[in-house]
DNA sequence: TCTGCCCCCGGTT
DNA sequence: AACCGGGGGCAGA
């Protein structure tokens, strides 16, 4: 149970770029060592850039922060492209940081396909920890890095609505599309569920994914 | 069946 | 000690 690596300790500067699709804002942020390596450890969606600058602002109140559009086009590039069309799990090269349990929790979800859910039970059964899926509800909640560990595809066992912390409307929309894309079939009955605004628009080219595993 | 409680769960702050 | 993106059981609709 080691202690979390907290980010806000680390005084390196963080890279941070922002973009636009069709469920809103995108805000990518992680660290460049100046080799053109790079590693993703926040990726957010929101209503508008301000509040996405405000909310990181807060996540990362210690640490530099410096906008630039370069260090991580190929990576919103990506976020944006699966946002449009989910065909595939999102890999980027990631800092996961957070306890032993948050991790495996993420790691664990990350193995998930889309198109498909789990729920925070099966989810607790997977990391050997049954019982927990309370926690894993936590866990799931502290994660900082959206669509690449793919909590939106985290579900409850009762089929009631649980929570996203992007909005619980880009979580269904997010599941919407994964399923359609996967060739699911997209349940009608539920359909008129979508919010006006979500609309699918055509994707913006670009399939630039780095098959990069997770974990420092 | 389908709600809405109530009480318990385990990990984290 | 309190907080949670949960779950199961059980009464009343």
């Amino acid at each position: 149970m080691n202690p979390p690596i907290a980010p806000n300790v680390d005084d390196s500067q963080l890279i941070f770029a922002t973009g636009e699709c069709s469920l809103g804002q995108v805000l990518i942020a992680g660290t460049s060592d100046g080799n053109s390596k790079t590693r993703v450890s926040y990726l957010a969606l929101g209503d508008d850039r301000e509040s996405l600058l405000i909310d990181l602002a807060t996540a990362h109140s210690n640490r530099k922060r410096v906008e630039t559009k370069s260090v991580f086009q190929a990576e919103l590039a990506a976020a944006i492209e699966f946002i449009e069309q989910p065909a595939e799990p999102l890999r980027l090269p990631v800092n996961l940081f957070g306890t032993d349990f948050q991790k495996q929790v993420w790691t664990e979800l990350a193995q998930t396909e889309p198109g498909e859910t789990v729920t925070y039970r099966e989810l607790a059964d997977r990391i050997g920890s049954p019982g927990s899926s309370r926690a894993v509800g936590a866990a799931c909640g502290q994660n900082q890095i959206a669509l690449a560990i793919p909590c939106h595809r985290a579900v409850r066992s009762d089929g009631k609505d649980s929570g996203f912390r992007w909005g619980l409307d880009r979580k269904r929309e997010l599941l919407r599309r994964e399923k359609k894309v996967s060739g699911g079939s997209v349940e009608p009955a539920n359909n008129q569920l979508h919010l006006a605004g979500f609309e699918t628009t055509p994707a913006e080219s670009l399939s630039v994914a780095r098959t990069t595993r997770t974990q420092p």
